[in-house]
DNA sequence: TGCATATGTAACCATTTGGTTCTATATTCC
DNA sequence: GGAATATAGAACCAAATGGTTACATATGCA
């Protein structure tokens, strides 16, 4: 369980933003690269191609390991999971909406009582 | 079946890239909500809300309907689903990795032919 | 030792982003 | 009609982003 923060999300969410770096984290999720190999890939300076690697390590989505003189660098599936349940839980907010308005309408059809339907509720808060 | 292209991908993760936009998204996924209503709850300007709304709209996340002088803005399960699966397709990746290991374990396993075995591959984590 | 390779890091630059304020247009309501 | 409300959009600005080149350091190897 992480609960990792705001922050941590914007991370998460920005380092799959941009076509490159998921390319990498898929390359990178498949097998062990250095950065010199991945950068072979790219139409782009080492140096880029080391910028982006940096940006998905700080979210969490590669750990890098030096093995002589090379930066081996691996994809963590469990920070990609971690981002798909962040969606999940999105998708969940709707399907509360909807559970809410099913309670709404079989409320209504039983039989009801006294109870001043009052169905505005302006939620202006929450 | 979208296909979106990988531009469209860059939208929707930046979009989520965003505390705010995260926080809107929620709310318009819930109930829709004008504009305004959106702006009353956060400490920035009419106009900044205006523009994150604007991105998650570019992205797919949102749709507006002007409803007399107000803009509902109301969130799209769909689209949120569909960046969900986006990961998972990512996850996928790093399955089809294991499967390929498996694959040569088992391949070891068997009587083997004269295939140099080779099993390198370093899992140093995990 | 000395050279080639792999990485790290800094300085720099153009563009994008996320915010602001101000102005304009449309709609509701008295 | 005219005031108040809701949205649209432009101009502006500081900071972040995504790229570059140049240089420094570390490692492998003949």
């Amino acid at each position: 369980m992480q609960v990792q923060g705001e922050a941590h999300t914007d991370a998460l969410f920005h380092a799959l933003a941009d076509q490159t770096r998921r390319d990498i984290l898929r390359r990178v999720l498949t097998r062990e690269h250095s950065v010199s190999e991945l950068a072979g890939r790219y139409d782009m300076s080492f140096a880029a191609v080391r910028k982006h690697v940096l940006v998905l390590e700080r979210a969490g989505f590669v750990t890098r390991q030096k093995r002589g003189r090379e930066a081996l660098t691996r994809g963590r599936p469990e920070t990609v999971r971690s981002a798909a349940l962040l969606l999940q839980e999105l998708e969940a907010q709707w399907r509360g909406r909807i559970a809410r308005i099913d309670a709404l309408l079989s409320q209504e059809d039983a039989p009801s009582p006294a109870k001043q339907t009052q169905t505005r509720t302006d939620h202006s808060k929450e």
